[in-house]
DNA sequence: CGCATTTATATCGCGCGCGATAAATATTTA
DNA sequence: TAAATATTTATCGCGCGCGATATAAATGCG
């Protein structure tokens, strides 16, 4: 028995942490779209938007932060960028002046057919490493379980 | 069957990506962290740092960079404002010039003892959640098969 | 030895991510 | 209706995270 340390401070090494692994993992697959994504032009983030305005066209700031589990402060500029890149347009709600209704472009509704082919190559290329797909499957779940314990915090 | 698209674009919904779940529960585990490192004064990235230097009290700048997956330029600046802080202490190798030692210092050391509750803490919180540790524990091997795959990109 | 190459760290610029705050509009309530 | 409150978005500052680049020291090689 090892007794190194007057405490046992086990708990407290990167290894047996599940913060470390997932703030790691999600840094390597944004990485790993990166060279996909620089093709389109555009950032995960701005890439992750742009997803939630393909499933509906049009869409609040406020309703894109909730989808993204973002603050508002964050997509503010990110939306001004897409739209500046002439993907999105930004036009004040019209029941309502706080608003700012965010709606695709021609171009940026384009773009989806240019981005479709992206997670089969992600997927491709993680079952090269040995990953299979119903190991994804299986941890996307965990991970959905996860984010709805933790999204009520 | 819906056949509202043209092309089924499914695999472009937010709900059935790997990537986002990930994401997500990197910046919720975040969140999660921030009041009790507030409490000592850092930042998730510098908890991580100092998790390392707990385990090996001295590393080079590149060292601590490989084990936390992260580029030497991200965290040169950061180990720059754990020294403002006094919590680890910089010096050339003496073999080797180009190399930066980085130590801790006796704050840098003692502030281990006062982080030490936090895993306790937030596995806690999670359990209250209906997150077991079992789940938890799962979750964290199939992350490390994840980035098994993906660090070799 | 002299020079090219590699290695280790640092610098710079940009885009997040978020806490704090502000400003404008809408809603509630007295 | 007038004032207080809430909602929605924007602004600001700071710390990452990383690609591109720079600088200095070490290594390799003719």
């Amino acid at each position: 028995m090892k007794t190194l340390d007057p405490a046992n401070y086990d708990h407290l090494k990167l290894e047996n942490q599940l913060c470390f692994p997932v703030y790691a993992a999600s840094r390597l697959i944004i990485r790993a779209y990166q060279p996909h994504l620089d093709a389109l032009g555009i950032t995960y983030p701005q890439y992750l938007t742009l997803m939630v305005l393909w499933e509906e066209e049009t869409m609040t700031v406020n309703e894109i932060a909730h989808k993204l589990l973002l603050n508002t402060n964050t997509i503010t500029p990110l939306l001004k960028r897409l739209e500046a890149m002439k993907l999105v347009s930004r036009s004040r709600g019209i029941d309502d002046e706080r608003k700012v209704m965010i709606s695709l472009t021609d171009k940026g509704r384009a773009m989806r057919e240019d981005a479709s082919s992206i997670p089969f190559k992600l997927v491709a290329g993680l079952e090269d490493k040995g990953l299979t797909p119903s190991m994804l499957l299986n941890l996307k779940q965990q991970l959905h379980q996860l984010i709805e314990g933790m999204a009520s915090f």
